[in-house]
DNA sequence: GTCATACATGCGTTATGATGCAAGTATGCG
DNA sequence: CGCATACTTGCATCATAACGCATGTATGAC
């Protein structure tokens, strides 16, 4: 079962790209795909962020109605990814990929993913949430 | 007199500069001087995209809080123009420049632009607001 | 000074979107 | 079947922002 909005690229409006970058969890997202060239699905999404899972979840939709991310189900995980091979996106990440980090918080990020990635077996993630109080800062 | 953004840029949050592009009228805007690398004053801006001036005087310094744009005050024209020389800012400009046109919207206001530029004397604009109704197509 | 003009903005209305909570769906295990 | 789990979503609340109208500011011509 796959929900493929490579598909939907061609439709989608320049604004609605935009709007959808718009949101700096949306960026967090994006990004840390963009920087590691990984699929991760929502739990690792969740472990990486330390966001609360609905939020990812609806987040990740937005970002796959406006042609970034395609979704792939693989039993109870699903597993989000970069659309790529668009010109004009790809030059988004590459825009993405150029942002600074004043605050370090995409390194944690990052650092955060390159951890969870390690629970991983055979590729695949098999297991949720582990993390189980979301520590926050303020945006 | 200079209202320079470029200082700014620094400390804009990258939803800041995302959020600045979530519109339609603002991405014309940009990827207008994205294309044809011009400055442009807010009358000439009136006559290539044909929308109200109250709303793209707004929409332009929306832009310049977002460190996109910087304004030149010269005498009673504004120029404004791209912030260059910022690496993610340089590459958010090609992506732009990779945007579809399908309804060839865009191509419309190049061209509405250049035929505007020749109303400049010594590259320099001269006269105010010329087009009288502003006939709009839905979005 | 008066007047025209290029541009900026305060205000009220309306629309859109982000969030938290709670409930719902779907898949796998035994 | 029941149960746990990975993920989704309906709903209410709140904040933000786009818009049109009218007015205000600043510069230049006379």
């Amino acid at each position: 079962m796959r929900y493929d909005a490579s598909m939907r690229t061609i439709n989608v409006k320049p604004q609605e790209v935009f709007q959808a970058l718009a949101d700096s969890t949306r960026i967090r997202v994006v990004r840390l795909l963009a920087e590691t060239r990984e699929e991760a699905c929502l739990c690792e999404l969740v472990d990486s962020l330390l966001e609360p899972q609905y939020k990812l979840s609806r987040h990740v939709k937005v970002l796959r109605q406006a042609g970034l991310l395609s979704a792939e189900k693989e039993g109870r995980w699903v597993y989000h990814r970069l659309v790529e091979g668009v010109p004009y996106l790809d030059r988004l990440y590459e825009a993405l990929k150029a942002l600074p980090d004043a605050d370090g918080r995409f390194a944690h990020d990052v650092e955060q993913f390159r951890w969870r990635m390690c629970l991983r077996e055979d590729g695949r993630c098999r297991v949720g949430i582990q993390t189980t109080e979301l520590v926050e800062g303020g945006e």
